[in-house]
RNA sequence: GCCCCCAUCGUCCAGCGGCCUAGGACGCCGGCCUUUCACGCCGGUAACACGGGUUCGAAUCCCGUUGGGGGUGCCA
């Protein structure tokens, strides 16, 4: 394939949906994997969504996954002379006409006809006059097919018959999108047109438009299949987790959130699905993409991001998981907050989670400067434990003579004083859940020993007396 | 109503006429490991929607049915 030319088309909404990233993320793909480019085109047919505010809340998060453009962004708004001219060529040469019907009007007609509702060209030999508050509407052959080639869907027949002479100029002038987009499309040298599937029944009018402007050949098409939720309808912003930045916030790394994207329609033919993006690159083609529906779960995005997360490096986990540790949010004084704790104890965490927003709760106890017990392993491990309070008691004593520079000796001495007890006794006596418990406040949670070095003896020894007072 | 799309385990993906007594992954269930919680490892569960064709042979091709979804705006 010679050199391809796509686009990212989306409108500014004030956030960037999930599926709007994976029309982003197989139109990235598909330019990349063939050398060829992406257009970032925002699709503000109303000027006033053009604000910073709206283009940075699409922008951000594409730069947030790693996905580029090579041109752009262009702003549909600002092409309304180019648009208007179009209208008018094809006013010119007949394909459209005005229009000054107003929706009520049409509904009176209807009715009074005995039509179904919508439009009927009545205005087509109405000779009416442009004027404030006129529309342009397109006038669409009133038989014969309108076929749509589509990569992923093969060859689509629409009969133009139920086709209504649409609108592609409002009232205030503005074009609509099927016009702009025809010509956008042309103008920008665009070879591939991939979206969503709720476009495909809009494909047949956008071509009606690039045939009468005399476009010549159409762009290829390929309509990638819609995501859903788990009653398998289109993913909506009212009644599901849409919102590409959301997921950010939740500690979903970009890298797994891309990969999992990917996965929504397309899987690589060796079966491998965690894998990195330059691998996604060579593997990926339109032509592989399957056409039905694909359920967003949740579940599987977990998956993919606890692995991506196992596989961080200490340091990079610990700069990754920063800003969910020093937020304003942050239920501890800041100068608790040390990163090179987060480093030492990267492992233990990491095979404990699945977002990074969960890494505070493996760690809160070390941060805040009091223990907030849970009544029910209190109950269990001190009040019930076997022998707690002469664990508590021996292994306080212990530590006091320890200078907590190594967590294997911290171990030793709080496990050996469980086995002295269970040997005094006569009967199995447990030391670290009642240790565990006064020093971290619930009956589980990381590997003790380190947590307790980096805790210090000073706080360590504190928080062993309060238990013991507790009791 | 009309137009369009879709249909393999609960989910995502593999299969593009014989290699399929249908493969992988997630989930779920069971076991191992473990003096916390996890990770990890091993095993199991589970699908070609239905009915007709075509063919020596169909999950794979065609038609229909059923089911699901999308569209039907002076939204995109």
């Amino acid at each position: 394939m010679s050199s391809p030319r796509v686009r990212f088309a989306p409108a500014p909404t004030g956030f960037l949906h999930v599926g709007s990233a994976r029309t982003a993320l197989y139109n990235w793909l598909f330019a990349r994997h063939h050398g060829g480019e992406m257009v970032l085109r925002v699709e503000d047919t109303d000027a006033a969504l053009k604000t910073q505010e709206y283009v940075d809340a699409i922008v951000e998060p594409l730069r947030w996954l790693g996905l580029d453009w090579d041109a752009g962004p262009y702003f549909q708004s600002e092409r309304r002379d180019r648009h208007s001219e179009a209208i008018e060529q094809l006013v010119a040469g007949g394909a459209a006409y005005f229009c000054d019907l107003t929706r009520a009007e049409i509904e009176q007609r209807c009715e009074a006809g005995g039509l179904p509702a919508g439009y009927h060209g009545w205005s087509r030999d109405r000779e009416v006059a442009d004027g404030p508050g006129v529309v342009v509407r397109f006038r669409c052959p009133d038989d014969g097919t309108t076929v749509v080639d589509d990569i992923v869907r093969g060859r689509v027949s629409f009969p133009n018959e139920p086709l209504e002479d649409f609108v592609i100029r409002r009232g205030d002038g503005s074009p609509t999108f099927h016009l702009a987009n025809a010509v956008d499309d042309h103008d920008m040298g665009i070879t591939h047109v991939i979206r969503g599937e709720d476009l495909l029944n809009t494909t047949p009018r956008v071509q009606l438009i690039w045939q009468a402007l005399g476009f010549g050949e159409v762009p290829a098409y390929a309509h990638l299949p819609l995501l859903v939720n788990a009653k398998r309808q289109k993913l909506s912003k009212r009644r599901d987790d849409v919102a590409l930045d959301d997921y950010r916030r939740r500690g979903y790394l970009p890298e797994a959130m891309v990969n999992y994207l990917a996965l929504l329609g397309w899987g690589p033919p060796d079966e491998v699905e965690i894998r990195p993006l330059d691998e996604i690159v060579e593997l990926f083609d339109l032509d592989a993409v399957k056409p039905a529906p694909a359920f967003f779960d949740p579940a599987r995005l977990d998956h993919i991001n606890s692995a991506y997360i196992k596989a961080l490096p200490p340091e990079q986990f610990a700069q990754r998981a920063e800003p969910f540790l020093t937020g304003s949010g942050a239920a501890w004084p800041a100068d608790r907050y040390d990163p090179d704790m987060v480093r030492v104890l990267a492992g233990d965490i990491q095979q404990r989670i699945v977002n990074l927003d969960e890494v505070a709760g493996w760690i809160d106890w070390i941060l805040r400067p009091d223990v907030a017990y849970d009544e029910k392993a209190w109950t269990k491990a001190v009040v019930k434990g076997r022998a707690a309070a002469q664990v508590l008691e021996a292994v306080e004593a212990r530590l006091a003579a320890d200078d907590f520079s190594s967590a294997e000796r911290l171990e030793a001495i709080v496990m050996g004083v469980g086995d002295e007890l269970t040997e005094s006794l006569g009967v199995r006596v447990r030391s670290q859940p009642p240790v565990r418990v006064a020093l971290t406040g619930t009956g589980a949670g990381l590997p003790l020993w380190e947590p307790m070095r980096l805790l210090g003896k000073e706080e360590t020894l504190a928080r062993l007396r309060k238990a013991m007072s507790r009791l």
